[in-house]
DNA sequence: TGTACATCAGTGAACGCGCGTTCACTGATGTAC
DNA sequence: TGTACATCAGTGAACGCGCGTTCACTGATGTAC
């Protein structure tokens, strides 16, 4: 009659729904991320988990749910990604090595692996609350991560240089993708990525 | 019979005209700027021009026509904006007013008078190819008035930086209104503001 | 100057469409005896 | 082991709604004589 008891009783429905459920949010992610909140569909999100639209609100009370599990579950997913792709870099090193993934071509043509940011920043301002939270906890999740970084390196402003990096990481991939097919698009993406490497190079190395 | 005689002939009714047209727009700028373009109705941009729904169509083609034309007007405006707020302002010292007036609370807290590229900048992707022309355009203007301050205080990569410097200003007022309301809101707007008057202050000022 | 007519900017109701959401139903899975 | 039943994840058609767009109409403005 207790609830462990309940759950591995029903463990083999259970598990075959919360996959389904994953594989809404992997589909949603993708789509908010290449689209944006308002051009995607739950329908379109549904379809791209192979399934039907009457199935969704068994998983989620409505789409503004679905939008705030995504946007918070595609900023850890983001961060996680970053973190390997950094593999045991640390410090300035890190730091350029991330920019770098982050502004690259591959980034700005692939926006459905990618940083949520820029796809979702500017229209949260009219989503509903849990889909602010979300977001600010996801941006300051990031900001700790790079300041972190930042600090090691020798930033005497760690926390003010991971804002103001962060902000032109999200700046000058939305431009870029907004400019696409425009020589602008290139050149906005290496101008940022020139102008974070030429600030660490200005960080005095601590220690070693 | 010719253009110019139908054109002075007409000239009572097509002015009335030519003055709605530009209440439209007007209109559409303040709502484009506020929520975005597929927030914006063509409802509500009629509503707030002190017209209905149906006399668009006798300005404007479509709603894509509309959007391109206000994105084009209104990133000349907000150029203009800055140009005139920042008087006979001119080298390191135009490029710090106007990125502290762009990275300014006022600016965070009234996106209807200010830059379109925050609230569109994301969403024209999935806009079609006029808009996205456009916004091109207005975003080679804007550097290039960057540009020209930037080479006026001695930076020996002027256009690099200048398109950086934008994409830390849209990146940075746009995370900055997506965490409104936080303490991450006004950090993010300080360091970017910081940021800059950093790298112009390495700056080695040229002449005079 | 005054009257009949033409023009056309703007009105407001209607249209088809895609959206988020609901709901009666299905059919596979697991339970009880 | 086999049969009857319960559960519930997922289906697919329907809903009300707001959107972009269309269109028959109105009424103020300007023209012709």
């Amino acid at each position: 009659m207790s609830d462990s008891w309940k759950e591995s009783a029903m463990s083999g429905t259970a598990d075959r729904k919360e996959k389904s459920r994953e594989r809404i949010l992997a589909s949603a992610g993708a789509r908010i991320r290449e689209k944006g909140i308002s051009a995607t569909s739950v329908a379109d999100v549904m379809d791209g988990a192979g399934m039907t639209v009457g199935g969704f609100y068994a998983h989620f009370p409505s789409k503004d749910a679905l939008v705030a599990e995504t946007v918070r579950s595609a900023l850890c997913e983001s961060v996680e990604g970053r973190t390997l792709a950094a593999g045991d870099r640390w410090g300035a090193d890190w730091v350029r090595t991330v920019s770098r993934a982050y502004l690259s071509r591959a980034h700005r043509d692939n926006p459905g692996a990618g940083c949520p940011l820029p796809a979702t920043a500017g229209e949260i301002a009219a989503a509903d609350e849990p889909v602010k939270e979300a977001l600010a906890e996801g941006v300051e999740f990031n900001i700790r991560e790079i300041s972190l970084h930042l600090e090691e390196a020798g930033s005497s402003e760690a926390r003010s240089e991971a804002l103001a990096s962060l902000a032109m990481m999200v700046g000058g991939l939305t431009l870029a993708r907004a400019v696409k097919g425009t020589p602008l698009s290139d050149e906005l993406l290496k101008a940022c990525r020139d102008h974070i490497a030429r600030c660490l190079r200005s960080l005095a190395p601590r220690g070693l």
